[in-house]
RNA sequence: GCUCGGGUGGCGGAAUAGGUAGACGCGCAGGACUUAAAAUCCUGUUUUCAGUAAUGAAAGUACGGGUUCGAUUCCCGUCCCGAGCACCA
């Protein structure tokens, strides 16, 4: 090896050095702690890795290698999330298969991620197109379909359990969640037919069929998520999506709905994804109450957060797209209101959201409000959202917003029923009074309650009356689970004659070969034009595939032992490696992957197969790296910058230290070519620390107190900084430290040992490269990290343990002219007395940091 | 509109159980080496004022108040930027 820092040839020496020997490989040993530290695996996409993405591979790349050297079995996996749309629509464009492609892409990724030289145990490596891996995502799948959620033991059960209760109690005593079902006595059960029971078990399922109103997309020919529609454009493409009603699979999430939102207090996440999650969810507590509608015996049912405001309740609305909505309609607005609902139903999101100003319709009918016992009329407006609550609002104008503009806009009657706590409201009001701190007034019993007390005492009356109960409502909807494309796991569903849905076995339900990629434009799968494999002598197959997130619900669970043919992982290897201590990645998959990954947990949890039911401990998401223009990287704006040249111009050392040495690992920052010189010329010194020209200089001398303490300084530093992610001050610590030692110079192999072990995490090759010449013949990666001596860090001073505030600090070090003998220390609150021995006057002197910086006399 | 973050030199950013603000890097300026350049190394670099100079003084962490011996850090108010949610009753 030349005398000069030569990073290519250091780095593929090293690189191939590793993967022979096998270094990062990991298997179970109960002897050590483990440790579980996740990238979320990239999608391969066919234009490569930009220098965005390896800054959080890095950081945990950093955090792995820093465990392994402190006795930590660590377990840090790699990846690909292998399914979606891309490479599907690359194949219709082109006619190549997506495996072909994709298969491509993996391998370039692959090249990539060793340029950078990852710690990843690749034979963990997993792919979700791989039918390996897939007939779990489809037996996870077929799992949700054969259970239904127990609302009273709070866990999923067998579904053998909800036929026997409907045998031997029918649906009484049922406290199952799920949709509505007409009452039925066992012996009812035992009549009914296939189908029939097929449709009743379907309303429990968690995995069931949905008729839902779905995004549809007509330019793409499927059905898209809505975190895949962004004001009513596709994410990927932009083109128009309108809602339609369709058939199709759908998860059962709301029953975890209660546990999504309590475990998040259990997680070290940034309180941005938590709040995001828990806004996404949407819990809000309230009542429903019945509204009895004048001259018939029907009731419209509300649902309110604020049954306090009832007494000033002088409107309901009804959804426009309420299913029974004639019956709430007098026959001679009937034409008028169906008119406005036909208009609604047509009219955009987009366009419904745009518009500011509240449009209705008068049905021509009147309710009952219960506590008034007045006729109030009721109106149809598209302000109400169908699918939130029941439907329906009782309007409260004076206290809140929208019905206040609504009331406004049609001249309905406005009654304020609470008023600021110390003053009077300003009538006639100018705009709702929505502050929950007000009292009530105009109210009969609830008069001078505060707005907290009188939800309760509302909800109490309305109880008991028998006009209806308390109730939990969720933002929160079904996810829905089919899409109408070929690159997807296939369901391992085929429906018999009666068109009834069975479980497929055995696993994997391979996806086919197709002549067409195209989607069939009537909202079918591709897969559902072969026809050899649709129909089996069981009946005919499910056609739709999975979404892009089933397989990345579960791929954690499975590099525990990714190999298994047998299980989704087994116990012995779930139970030894658990749940992720560390996952980085970016904050965008905050209401996808990472509420379906902690559902699917969930569940798994409740069927015994894990004992932990949340994946990820603690969840860091790495800030975005933008262009130099402050644009975000990609190919239409001409701005990537590839990592492989970087590592070819600089070397990967220089990539890895310099993209921490950026600033915060979750702050979003622009890539700057002038910045990496720095790094670069730091490894240049810090080379020249073990060389003196061409000479290897390293000696064999004692190293001196200052070396010890700049050390010393540097192991604290670095320690923490690992341990709080501040990879970013560790550069500079670095920096810092070789500056200091190359001044000193300080060419000593205690001092230079130690250090190149603290730099190994950050800068594996050329640490690695070091050691060795310094006559190792181990990797410097299975060494220990070393513990730093804080004797070393006081110099020429003298330290008395004080405390101050009545908080105990361990030591405050402090240097005085006067030799420790002429003195007496006493400490006062946050000052320190020094009295001279001499009968000299008492002062008191103020620390800053160890230095007597003020006198009071 | 609501909910979270965040405003520090020319730039990226350090420093918060309150304690010498501006670490480290970039850029810039000057110097050494060189015939010259590159590379490398050294020195300086918040602002203002005083001084030939070493140096000294004052101000300073978006703005205005407060608590404290002491505030970038804690509290109240204002302004600005970023992110998320957004007719969810």
């Amino acid at each position: 090896m030349s005398a000069q820092y030569s990073f290519t040839e250091i780095e593929n020496k090293w690189q191939k050095q590793w993967e022979n020997t096998q270094l990062y490989r990991v298997s179970i040993d109960a002897n050590k702690p483990k440790y579980y530290v996740l990238d979320m695996f990239p999608y391969p996409s066919g234009s490569g890795l930009h220098v965005g993405h390896p800054l959080g591979y890095i950081a945990s790349d950093i955090v792995a290698r820093y465990k392994r050297l402190n006795g930590f079995n660590v377990l840090h996996p790699m990846g690909y999330d292998a399914f979606g749309l891309p490479a599907e629509q690359y194949a219709i464009q082109t006619g190549q298969h997506p495996a072909v492609t994709t298969e491509q892409n993996i391998q370039r990724f692959r090249e990539q991620l060793n340029i950078m030289g990852f710690s990843y145990d690749w034979d963990r490596q997993v792919k979700t197109c791989d039918p390996n891996y897939y007939q779990f995502t489809q037996q996870i799948f077929a799992l949700f379909f054969e259970h239904w959620y127990n609302k009273q033991s709070q866990k999923a059960e067998p579904i053998s359990n909800l036929i026997a209760h409907f045998e031997n109690h029918g649906s009484d005593q049922l406290h199952a969640h799920g949709g509505k079902i007409e009452a039925f006595t066992p012996q009812e059960w035992k009549a009914m037919s296939a189908l029939q029971q097929h449709n009743i078990l379907n309303q429990f399922r968690l995995a069931f069929i949905d008729e839902t109103t779905v995004n549809w997309c007509e330019a793409m020919g499927t059905v898209l998520a809505n975190e895949e529609v962004i004001n009513g454009l596709s994410e990927r493409g932009g083109y128009p999506v309108v809602r339609k009603k369709m058939k199709q699979w759908s998860l059962r999430i709301t029953a975890y709905a209660d546990r999504l939102l309590s475990g998040l207090n259990t997680l070290q996440w940034s309180d941005a994804i938590k709040e995001i999650q828990r806004n996404w969810i949407g819990k809000s507590q309230g009542a429903e109450i019945d509204f009895v509608v004048r001259g018939t015996l029907k009731t419209l049912k509300v649902f309110t957060t604020r049954p306090d405001t009832i007494f000033g309740a002088t409107f309901m609305v009804v959804a426009p797209e309420l299913e029974n909505l004639q019956e709430f309609c007098s026959e001679d607005q009937w034409p008028a209101v169906q008119a406005y609902a036909n208009k609604a139903k047509n009219r955009s999101e987009i366009d419904r959201m745009a518009d500011t100003t509240k449009t209705g319709v008068f049905t021509g009918m009147e309710a009952i409000n219960p506590f008034t016992g007045e006729p109030i009329p009721v109106w149809v407006s598209d302000y109400v959202l169908a699918n939130y609550g029941t439907g329906v609002i009782m309007a409260v104008p004076a206290h809140d917003e929208r019905d206040f503009a609504f009331a406004t806009t049609f001249n309905l009657n406005v009654i304020p029923v609470i008023k600021p706590v110390n003053s009077e409201l300003e009538l006639p009001l100018k705009e709702a009074f929505s502050a929950k701190d007000g009292v009530c007034f105009n109210s009969g019993f609830l008069d001078g309650l505060p707005v907290k007390e009188a939800i309760g005492a509302a909800i109490e009356k309305v109880e008991k009356a028998g006009w209806g109960q308390a109730k939990v409502n969720y933002k929160l909807r079904e996810a829905g689970f089919g899409r109408q494309r070929y690159w997807g796991e296939p369901f391992p569903i085929v429906y018999n004659e009666e068109g009834i849905p069975q479980l497929v076995n055995p696993l994997p339900v391979e996806l086919p070969q197709v002549e067409s990629y195209k989607p069939t434009g009537n909202g079918e799968s591709p897969l559902s034009a072969v026809s050899q494999w649709v129909n089996t002598p069981h009946g005919k197959r499910e056609t739709d595939t999975m979404p892009g997130w089933a397989g990345s619900s579960w791929y954690f669970l499975r590099y525990t032992d990714p190999q298994n043919t047998q299980e989704l992982a087994s116990k012995e290897a779930l139970s030894y490696w658990q749940q992720v201590d560390l996952y980085v990645g970016g904050s965008e998959h905050a209401t996808g992957h990472l509420l379906y990954s902690r559902f699917w947990t969930k569940f798994l949890y409740d069927l015994g197969y894990i004992t932990w039911d949340e994946p990820f401990q603690r969840l860091v998401n790495q800030g975005m790296i933008m262009g130099e223009d402050g644009q975000k990287m990609s190919k239409r704006w001409g701005n990537v910058v590839n990592p492989d040249d970087v590592c070819a111009q600089y070397g990967a050392d220089t990539l890895r230290m310099y993209e921490m040495f950026l600033g915060p690992l979750t702050d979003s920052k622009p890539w700057n070519t002038h910045g990496i010189e720095g790094v670069s010329r730091f490894f240049g010194k810090f080379w020249r620390l073990f060389y003196e020209g061409e000479q290897w200089a390293v000696t064999q001398e004692t190293p001196t107190a200052a070396e010890l303490k700049i050390l010393h300084k540097t192991i604290k530093k670095v320690t923490e900084d690992i341990e709080s992610m501040s990879f970013n001050t560790s550069v500079s610590a670095f920096m810092v430290a070789t500056n200091e030692l190359g001044t000193l110079k300080c060419r000593k192999k205690e001092v230079l040992e130690t250090l190149l072990i603290l730099m190994a995490p950050f800068a594996p090759h050329i640490t690695e490269e070091l050691w060795s010449q310094l006559g190792n013949t181990s990797s410097i990666h299975i060494a220990s990290w070393p513990k730093y001596d804080a004797s070393h860090l006081v110099e020429n001073s003298f330290s008395y343990p004080i405390s101050i505030n009545g908080k105990t600090r361990a030591q405050i070090e402090f240097e005085l002219n006067a030799s420790e003998a002429d003195i007496q220390a006493t400490v006062l609150s946050h000052e320190l007395v020094v009295k001279w021995m001499e009968g000299k006057p008492l002062k008191k002197f103020i620390l800053v940091k160890g230095r007597i910086i003020n006198v009071v006399v």
